[in-house]
DNA sequence: GGATATCCTGTCCAGGTGGACAGGTGCGGC
DNA sequence: GCCGCACCTGTCCACCTGGACAGGATATCC
């Protein structure tokens, strides 16, 4: 067994997000990578649903940055909604603030010595993606170097990470996997297609608050905020068709 | 700059799918990897577009795959749907014939000598998913131990090379008949993401106004009468992505 | 009998959406 | 110079949506 199994037998043997957290500490430690964080977001709307947050960034600045929910803002956060390959940002790379409350972001993080870094962004089409971000002290050069070395590791460890994350969470909710009732399905199928509510009831003989009811439960079950990501979710998952 | 930067770069730089291939074709017999097929699928039950094929699978097989709309019920499909790290199929594994449909399907594939291999699904949440699929005729546990070596590039490898195919991809779709303009699909891809007018208009620094009037162009286009359903249309057509 | 799941229905209300009316700029092609 | 196109902005208003309150009826399983 080589060492990225090894690595990724530690990752996948945690059962909660304790040891899953310890796990990751120890592989990135091995790997002379001083500072990460997991962040795991929704991709929706800006609702009350928090973030959350893994790794050994200092705790005032994510505190500050969970407090605040500057994921919405965060042009590292809005970069991994769009990209599926790991990217680097800051100083001298694409991904930087454009926007004044980014520059803001981005010399606040700067404060606490977040200067540049290398985010990995990880996908699993159910309206939260996960993203694994490293920094350093170090200089940017000297920093793009150690992870390029890396990145191939990096990579996997992060998507096996990520995927432990889910399992996690999953058993903690006890959401087995995502089932939608018949009438629920219904009722979004005929959203997707753009009926309103008022119409779906019409079409499939309920009221429009039962109507409401199931797709409100169908938001729930997708863990988002509107019919739109709802309808999107089913149709991506291919519960439902168009 | 290592082997498997090297390979990276390799895919990257190809501007087409011919291209892709060929670079793929050159990454894989480097790795001695005998077999590989790369199928693109969608997700949905009726999704827009038929599912394609690259790799070096004898075509008879692939053929008769496609032709039969075979995708719709492999089980390795079905895995990959669900799953978001590798796994391996055929006799040994868990993933496994269930249905008896699906019986006749690994029996075909079996006589065409897939019995046995290991896909990488990759998702990037824009309604298809990419697969590599990885056989040989090999023993099992030989192939195992060969793919379990090399299982870290291969699943790097495997995500740009499907990121290099929605590059292509999406090249490609500017000849379609529908065209959206740059600004209506920023604001399409935040709405689909469950961000509001008003939300979108601060990200991408426009007025509500301007959002809603790039919105209304895209249903226009797509002849439909809601964000929803052009969201979906965006999507399920592969010019954005959420 | 109680827990659980699916299903059904109601009101109130802030805030989002889409249609219809306006207006404007800058660029490239004929 | 005019036309078409992409782009940008505004108001008004009916309607739709989602959240937070409610209230029910069945049926299954332990």
């Amino acid at each position: 067994m080589n060492t990225c199994q090894r690595y990724l037998k530690e990752i996948a043997k945690a059962r909660h997000l304790e040891e899953l957290q310890e796990a990751m500490n120890f592989v990135l430690s091995e790997l002379s990578i001083e500072s990460y964080a997991y962040l795991n977001v929704g991709v929706g709307t800006n609702s009350a649903r928090s973030p959350f947050l893994i790794g050994n960034y200092k705790s005032d600045w994510t505190d500050y940055y969970i407090r605040n929910k500057l994921d919405l803002i965060d042009p590292v956060i809005e970069a991994s909604i769009k990209s599926c390959v790991p990217f680097f940002w800051g100083v001298p790379e694409v991904v930087y603030a454009s926007r004044p409350e980014q520059e803001v972001l981005f010399r606040q993080a700067a404060s606490f010595g977040i200067r540049h870094g290398w985010t990995v962004p990880i996908h699993n089409c159910n309206g939260r993606i996960g993203t694994i971000n490293i920094c350093s002290s170090k200089e940017f050069d000297q920093f793009k170097e150690h992870i390029e070395n890396l990145a191939m590791m990096l990579h996997v460890i992060s998507i096996h990470f990520h995927a432990s994350v889910c399992k996690c969470e999953l058993a903690d909710t006890k959401r087995s996997s995502i089932d939608l009732t018949t009438r629920e399905k219904q009722c979004l199928e005929w959203a997707a297609k753009g009926k309103s509510r008022t119409d779906i009831a019409e079409i499939v003989g309920l009221s429009p608050r039962t109507v409401k009811f199931h797709i409100e439960n169908a938001q729930k079950k997708f863990g988002v905020f509107s019919t739109r990501q709802a309808a999107l979710q089913a149709v991506l998952s291919g519960m439902i068709s168009i």
